[in-house]
DNA sequence: GCGTTGACGAGGA
DNA sequence: GTCCTCGCCAACG
């Protein structure tokens, strides 16, 4: 069935990001139980196309809220391009207001 | 099988 | 606040 690792947990997670609203690798890899393993958590993301549904990396930032991994997209303004288009404001490659459009997965799965 | 890399984060200085 | 170092787990050479 589904597999338990570590990936499939974080596209689960990812996947319940909200439009409007971005998280943080750090973020993502605790609501996993490896809040150490942030990096995991983008490495897993390179994957995030091949896996279904396509996962919405691109409200994933880092913790400084900015979009590391652009040039992983299709085109690297394509990232913000779609957060932008989500009501997120960019500037710069970095996402303004951060702390108000973050979402911490803690709060939905310890719901 | 070993060493390095990687879309990161936290802690210490 | 910044800069440096370590750790975390999986994939790649």
């Amino acid at each position: 069935m589904k597999d338990d690792s570590f990936f499939e947990n974080v596209y689960e997670v990812v996947r319940l990001i909200p439009k409007g609203r971005v998280s943080s690798y750090g973020a993502i890899a605790a609501a996993v139980g490896a809040r150490k393993a942030a990096r995991m958590v983008g490495y897993a993301m390179n994957n995030s196309h091949v896996v279904e549904p396509d996962v919405p990396a691109h409200r994933v930032v880092n913790r400084k809220g900015l979009l590391t991994g652009r040039h992983h997209f299709s085109s690297p303004e394509l990232m913000e391009q779609l957060l932008v288009d989500e009501g997120i404001e960019i500037k710069e490659h970095q996402v303004q207001n951060f702390k108000k459009v973050f979402w911490d997965p803690l709060e939905e799965i310890l719901l």
